[in-house]
DNA sequence: CGGTTTTGACCAGCGC
DNA sequence: GCGCTGGTCAAAACCG
């Protein structure tokens, strides 16, 4: 706001006058996306147009000369004393432009980034969550009645579902805890739930159960048949809530959302406001917007549903965020009670050995309610580690970030992000042996192997001020390292043979669960994602 | 004109 | 049973 014509002056400026040297390298430092640069280039023109007829632009021909003209031996002196003054102004302009193109990259980007990176983090969490062994310590039928309900909501936002992914962790855990039957019901469970739920509400309208549509056009019917046991606790379902910085009314995740209704909350002055999925005729998605009465600029989007369609690339970080986060949430251990819910993940994260390790960019707490009327998890991108409002601001550590796990009626437990990696990490070696993994397959995965894996992640986050990249990085890395063991466990699960792993699981869903395959396929598409979300997936 | 937003009304769940 | 609250509906208004 401060700058104001002058920044974009200077950046139409800088824009004409340097984008061959400073955006070049500013391009080959990741600094610059396509979309900013065009953006700015845009609305620099248009300032400049808009402004003064061309004025502007000749300001930006002055900026040409400075850089073309300033050696000119034709120049007079006072054109070369003009020019000098007009070089420093340059400079200046330049400093100023960097800054306000490294604040508007990280405006726009900022969402995107987030969410990818969040939407990695938990599927990092789910993971690791299916790892623990206490999960399978429940009996199918605890499971069902807990898990089936919500897990048709799992993907808030129609990502390539968690099958792929839950069919990673259920087979890694079936082989290690050797408890099969759960795991096969849960991954029958899962190929119910990439099943489309297009058919399901073909026949539903609006007007025709009202909240009982929005409980059984969730409970998305299987493929085999067999009923989401959505009935069973039609009252609770799992829902993503998203704190995120924003004066926009709403966040752009790349779905198309239509307002159905407004209502004043109680405790809170802002109203809420109701939207539906209108990408896909009978799409049972919800969510809600509101402010947060405390911080006006926060913005509380809470997700609900399951989309019955396909995603574009875009919608596919939100929902790879929402989805993993709901799905932590919902597949802990198999009790509503928060202490529980708080211990299982909390306890996996504070490892011995890598609770000290941080990753020094990511910023958010996630908050899990189980307490409320639904199931909530709320992942709160407010945290930033630099300016207020600059959520992702990538050099300005100011302190350690964390990723909280913790019930709302209890304070939050920091938990390092890398411990979630580092969790990750050693877990699979130990979960392997434990399977009886093939001596080759677990070896795979030594110590060694973890400890320098854990290194390369924890030395590619550290390095990469883009935390996205980063984490993809870090994520590749541990997909590489464990590819073996992963591949081994992925054999176990019911569906493994098509589904072998990182790009096994684009290329396989592909002609195999075709709506979870495009779901699926839209968020491989994702250029930035894609190594994340195959890798986890 | 079709889609979206607005807004009052309705309904269900819950606590007292 | 009653009131409160959250969630949804649906008609009217609005918009491109």
């Amino acid at each position: 706001m401060d700058h104001g014509p002058l920044s974009l002056h200077h950046r139409g400026a800088t824009l004409f006058g340097h984008r061959h040297d400073e955006t070049a390298a500013a391009a080959r430092r990741g600094e610059i996306r396509e979309v900013d640069f065009f953006s700015l280039d845009t609305g620099a023109r248009q300032q400049l147009n808009g402004g003064g007829g061309g004025g502007g632009r000749d300001d930006v021909n002055i900026g040409l000369d400075l850089l073309t003209t300033a050696t000119d031996a034709t120049t007079s002196a006072e054109e070369k004393a003009t020019a000098r003054n007009q070089k420093m102004e340059a400079s200046a302009v330049e400093g100023e432009l960097r800054r306000v193109l490294d604040e508007n990259r990280r405006l726009r980007g900022m969402l995107e980034e987030l969410t990818r990176s969040y939407g990695t983090l938990y599927q990092q969490l789910l993971q690791v969550t299916h790892h623990h062994p206490h999960q399978h310590q429940h009996p199918d039928h605890l499971m069902n009645n807990r898990s089936s309900l919500p897990r048709t909501h799992l993907n808030p936002m129609g990502m390539p579902n968690n099958t792929s992914t839950r069919q990673l962790l259920e087979g890694r855990a079936a082989s290690s805890t050797a408890q099969t039957q759960p795991d096969a019901d849960e991954a029958s469970d899962e190929a119910g739930e990439a099943s489309p739920s297009l058919s399901n509400n073909a026949g539903n309208n609006d007007s025709d159960g009202k909240r009982k549509m929005s409980q059984d056009a969730t409970a998305l019917p299987r493929e085999n048949g067999e009923q989401a046991s959505s009935a069973e606790l039609p009252g609770r379902k799992a829902r993503v809530s998203v704190r995120a910085r924003s004066e926009a009314p709403m966040i752009s995740d790349g779905c198309q959302w239509r307002k159905y209704g407004q209502k004043m909350a109680k405790g809170n002055p802002c109203p809420r406001a109701y939207y539906r999925c209108t990408m896909a005729v009978a799409c049972p998605v919800r969510k809600q917007v509101q402010r947060c009465a405390e911080d006006k600029t926060i913005l509380v989007t809470t997700y609900e549903g399951h989309h019955n369609h396909p995603l574009p690339p875009a919608a596919t970080t939100m929902a790879n965020t929402t989805s993993a986060a709901a799905a932590m949430l919902l597949s802990g251990p198999a009790t509503s009670r928060d202490g529980a819910l708080l211990g299982h993940p909390a306890a996996l994260f504070h490892h011995p050995h890598h609770a000290a390790t941080t990753i020094p960019y990511a910023s958010t707490m996630a908050t899990l309610s189980a307490s409320a009327p639904f199931p909530t998890i709320t992942l709160d991108l407010t945290q930033s580690p630099g300016a207020p409002g600059l959520p992702l601001a990538h050099g300005g550590l100011q302190r350690p970030p964390v990723v909280g796990i913790h019930p709302a009626a209890a304070p939050a437990i920091p938990i390092p992000v890398a411990s979630a990696l580092a969790m990750f990490l050693p877990q699979r070696a130990p979960m392997a042996a434990a399977a009886n993994m093939p001596a080759a397959a677990a070896g795979l995965v030594s110590r060694q192997q973890q400890q320098s894996v854990m290194e390369t992640v924890t030395a590619a986050i550290t390095a990469d001020p883009n935390f996205t990249t980063a984490l993809a990085a870090a994520i590749s890395s541990v997909m590489t390292g464990g590819g073996g063991a992963h591949q081994a466990h992925q054999s176990t699960t019911p569906r493994g043979g098509s589904n072998n792993g990182m790009g096994g699981e684009v290329n396989g869903s592909a002609g195999v669960t075709p709506p979870a395959a495009a779901q699926t396929a839209a968020g491989g598409a994702h250029p930035a994602t894609q190594s994340c979300t195959t890798s986890t997936n």
